[in-house]
DNA sequence: TCAATACATAAGTGCCCACTTATGTATTGT
DNA sequence: ACAATACATAAGTGGGCACTTATGTATTGA
């Protein structure tokens, strides 16, 4: 079992970091391989496999090997403690936090 | 000026570290005066200053000093910025999804 | 089977930051 | 004015982590 403070706790500290929060920005735009994020990235390939690992240890990306290739991609539901999180502290929701609930709550049964 | 990116890069680096987002989150149950927080947290004062310093420079709490307390509270519009991020990465992925549907709509035609 | 490509992991390193103790500043009470 | 309390800031330190280079593992094609 995995509690959700533990999950929102990895999830702060992978986003935390900037190039961590880079990655998954461009991997939210569609998934690409390793490949094409390190040359997109000026870091080293080691480096965005590393931020990789860590993203999807977090819960927030996964990857799919296809020949030489693995691609990676935003997984949907990965964001979700972080609202659980801000729900729990009844922040300050406006409408545009309704609504995101709602979307997750429809794509969460995956 | 301050851009939404600025603003999430320090919301997310000062959630990151686990004592100040429990700094944060017994705040939420209401305002407390750096002497409270020392005594229910097992760090120095300084250290409790330090992350309130953080906290406060990321928009999430504020302080008002009355006699020798000082007190801090959460910041009503702090976590905004979080919320517009998790809201504008899931207009992409819905976006996603959107032509994810369209694709298999055009291939159950076939 | 051998070379090349793509990625992951190992190993090493420098820097940042979360703590500490020490000290400064503000406020209150006597 | 002086002592005591509450807090902030300064200064120093150890550990972690975000990089690096080096190496290991898969997969492909010739």
């Amino acid at each position: 079992m995995q509690t959700a403070a533990q999950a929102s706790d990895r999830i702060f500290d992978a986003l935390a970091d900037p190039s961590r929060r880079a990655l998954f920005e461009s991997l939210a735009r569609g998934e690409a391989a390793v490949k094409d994020l390190t040359a997109r990235f000026d870091i080293s390939q080691p480096a965005v496999s590393q931020h990789l690992a860590t993203l999807r240890r977090a819960g927030l990306v996964n990857g799919r090997r296809e020949g030489r290739l693995v691609y990676y991609r935003v997984e949907p539901k990965g964001l979700r403690p972080l609202v659980d999180w801000l729900t729990y502290h009844r922040v300050f929701w406006t409408e545009h936090l309704d609504r995101l609930q709602a979307l997750l709550a429809n794509m969460g049964d995956a």
